[in-house]
DNA sequence: TATGAATGAGTCTTCATTCAT
DNA sequence: CATGAATGAAGACTCATTCAT
């Protein structure tokens, strides 16, 4: 196995993977055939089968990927100091986001929270995610609680829960409406956290 | 068809409706097959097929009694004058709703947002649901504005989009999860809804 | 279910488990697709399969019938009284079967040996099958010892696999050459019992 | 093709051979892929194929590999002079070696007596085993009727057909059984054939 | 109208075989 | 000669839908 291998089975499984996932958002889940993944990837049926065990492999490991790209979102917001900003920054990148990305990763996600319901492996992926999300805000949300910074009669889980909600909620209603106002969305939300801060209000 | 079939009509209809909405939540839309339906309303296919042109067919009344159940919660909110009174009947109406309702209707509908994305009827349906909420809620936060309750920096209609995000992403995370700390849930967003009230904070 | 459909349910078995074992006689079980088994029994393959679950059912069911079959054949030899006489009744009874029957059998029991090896339902056929020959024989040439008519130096058991063998080793010639001496074969067969006879030999 | 690379090749298919009557034994013909060959054999597929044209051609070739295995047995009967004496040492050859052997040879023969029955070279290669061996043993028995030795009542060809009878059945059984008295088996067989011999029995 | 046996297009998956490197 | 990635025909099985009774 020299590594030339490697590199081209590695391409391979994108060139797959990616496949997938255009028929994926495209078609629905339940609507996308292997032959479909197939034609995308113009690959043979074998070739995909000697990358994939199965249908419901391609699956969760597109599952796996929606996951990574979602959490490396992330990365880089603990070093703010102060909680309104850190809120007001996952704010500007989680929906910052939105805009950016197509109807594409909208759509794939919509159909992987009901893939979840009945794949284990895309459950175990899509809980996964939500819990680390929730665990970012819900240690941002203690942070500020100590601090002063945020009202100490909310639960921080709850709040994260809502962030969370707030963004998965947009998601959703992108999915079906096609298009949204995330600027209004940003504003308002950005203006009902305020509700939880101490800060005194200019 | 006199009115004695018309009766026996519409109760083997709900009763196919009802067996169909079991097996979708209990399974999935996708993994029901007609059998399952079937079996579960106590009738032969013949007669299924008799009330209903296709499995289609099934899963768009689905969604439209989803929509109808859904659309009740709403009435009788528009009684009350303030509106951080009828913000906060809303939140307790919609998330009360949740905690009564077993994981059941929490399945459906995130099984409904994914086969929105496919199946026009479907999508017809729910985007009638997001619409008429989303309504409401812009109605009352228009109407806070103009009665000076409401910060008049944020559109309505936004804010309505928020109102929906927290309920969708609830039931979303209680599909998820399993279970979901409603009532801290509630508070929170109460809390949060403060940063729009120009009410003087008690 | 009214009683004409119980009827009508068995001879569509019984007209699939016919085809199949055309099928598999002549082209053998694995080579046998179920779309043969379905343009011989001229039935869709839905139709097929609403009888049985799977290819794998069908062919544990084709072993059953042969065992049947098989054990039809010894009833009748114990009322006998003489070991001689049984033996000999029974060696034309299964070798005279030998005659009459086609290829057709032939094949098909070939093709269960190998298919024992492989599944866990057909092996159970097959060696329930051999487990009551070999009771039967067993029993006779124990009863003969004890009447004194048979060796005692040997063992019921052994004798009783050796029979069994001269059957099955018969049936092998038969699908290998085509066309055997069945009535050279036998008459060498009771010849060599004499040897474990006590009887005297005019 | 230097001499070298004839000794090479011939390694080669030996190595080849080898590993697929192990493949074939364990997991049956048709259940074995030629994947598992090349793994077995610890070759690429592209080699595989260079030595054989296909995977019936392997099929082949171990069926004339177990023809000859078989016909080695034989070779040194012939000198003995005492029909009897030549008999009980065939028996002895015979038999013995199914005790030394494992499953392994036993389910192969079983296969491939299945696999004769559809593939035309199989088939030519046991019909080729079974035409020497009642050969041998026809001569023998002719051989001890002209010296008196034998009775002259029974067909030479019909003996010795029964005594492949009782070898290929207890290969048979020990498929299907996984043990059997052996010993007690051939002890069988040696009273039974002095049901032929007109010697005077001691 | 009701029944459920029958249909068959469509799905996932396997595996013998080929061929560019 | 060797490699093993790629091919794609073929197989088992599912399930929405039809239709004779």
């Amino acid at each position: 196995m020299p590594k030339i291998n490697k590199a081209h089975y590695d391409a391979r499984k994108k060139q797959i993977i990616s496949a997938a996932d255009t028929c994926f958002s495209n078609k629905g889940i339940h609507q996308t055939t292997m032959h479909d993944i197939c034609r995308q990837a113009q690959l043979s049926i074998g070739a995909v089968y000697s990358y994939f065990d199965s249908k419901e492999q391609i699956i969760a490991q597109i599952a796996q990927e929606a996951l990574k790209r979602n959490l490396e979102m992330i990365s880089g917001v603990d070093k703010l100091t102060n909680s309104r900003e850190k809120l007001f920054e996952l704010a500007d990148v989680f929906f910052g986001m939105l805009e950016e990305t197509g109807d594409h990763s909208v759509r794939m996600d919509i159909g992987l929270w009901s893939a979840a319901l009945i794949n284990d492996e895309v459950h175990k992926a899509v809980l996964e995610i939500m819990k680390r999300h929730t665990e970012v805000f819900t240690k941002i949300v203690r942070a500020g609680q100590d601090k002063g910074e945020i009202d100490k009669s909310v639960k921080p889980e709850s709040v994260a829960m809502v962030m969370i909600s707030t963004f998965k909620g947009l998601v959703l209603q992108k999915g079906i409406y096609g298009k949204v106002d995330v600027q209004g969305y940003v504003d308002t939300i950005k203006k009902m956290m305020k509700g939880l801060l101490n800060e005194p209000q200019v």
